[in-house]
DNA sequence: TTGCTTTGTCAGTTGACGCTAACGTTAGTC
DNA sequence: GACTAACGTTAGCGTCAACTGACAAAGCAA
C-alpha cells in the first residue's frame, strides 16, 4: 500500500520537471542512448544523466546496456499511479450522485454553511 | 500554445507536492472552506493557504467567497494537460504502427543513429 | 598496453520550495 | 466605533533539487 503511494509520489516528483517530461516523450516510441538524448538539449550530459537516474528510480524508463552505451525507453506502466489519480479526480468531481446530494443540501439550507467537518 | 504549455507546467508542479494532491482529493466532491481544509492537516493554516494559492494559480481549484470565508472546489478541467500528456505517452509507447516503422528502420540502418534533434 | 568513446559519479553552488510566526485585511456582530 | 472570526500576505529560515566541471569506470579497437 505505502509502496504504491511512494512510487506514485516518485512519479509525480519526476514529472514535475519539464525537461524530464521532454526526455520521456523522446523515448516514448524510440529507444535512445544517453548521449543521443543529451544531444537534444542545451544542458550538460551530466544533467541529463541525473535526470535519467531520477526517471529510472521512479519506474518511468527502462535501462538496457549495450557495450558502453545505455539505451533508454519509456515504461508506460510507471504512469499507472498518475492515471489512477486522474480517474479518481474525474469521477469524484463529476459524479452525478454527489451533485444531487449537494443540490438537496442546498435546498434544505439556503446556501450558507457547507458544514463538512 | 505556449499558454497551454505553461498551464500544464504549473499543474504538474502543483501536483508534485503530496499535500496538494491530498487537498485536491478533499475538495474533489465537496466544496470546503480554507479553515476546514486546514483542519484536516497537521501544518499551519498559513501553509494550507499557500498551497491553495498554488492550486488556484495552476487552475486546479475554484475559489468562491462567502462572507469572510473562501470556499474551494476542485476544477477537473485543470487536469486536461495531465490527461493529454498521459494519453500521448500511452499511445506513443504502445502504438503498433510506430513499432513497425522502428523495426523497418532497424532493417535499413543497422541501428546506430536514431538522430533525434 | 595505450588510447578513444560512452557514460555515470562526486563536490559545490545557486535558486526554488515548504514551513512558521507575526501582521494586515475583510466581513459580520455587539 | 470596537471587537471577533476567517483568511491572505510578508519576512525569514532550512532544505531540497538542478546544474556545472572534474574525475572515474567500462567497453572496444589498434
Amino acid at each position: 500500500m505505502s509502496e504504491d503511494e511512494s512510487a506514485t509520489d516518485d512519479a509525480f516528483r519526476a514529472l514535475a520537471e519539464p525537461r524530464r517530461r521532454a526526455i520521456l516523450r523522446l523515448v516514448a516510441s524510440d529507444e535512445l542512448a544517453a548521449g543521443e538524448i543529451a544531444a537534444a538539449f542545451d544542458v550538460t550530459r551530466t544533467a541529463i544523466s541525473q535526470h535519467l537516474t531520477v526517471l529510472r528510480e521512479a519506474g518511468l524508463v527502462n535501462e538496457r546496456r549495450a557495450g558502453t552505451r545505455r539505451l533508454y525507453r519509456a515504461r508506460p506502466e510507471g504512469l499507472a499511479g498518475l492515471r489512477e489519480f486522474l480517474d479518481e479526480m474525474w469521477s469524484d468531481a463529476l459524479d452525478v450522485g454527489r451533485r444531487l446530494v449537494e443540490a438537496d443540501r442546498a435546498t434544505v439550507e439556503p446556501g450558507r454553511e457547507p458544514d463538512v467537518a
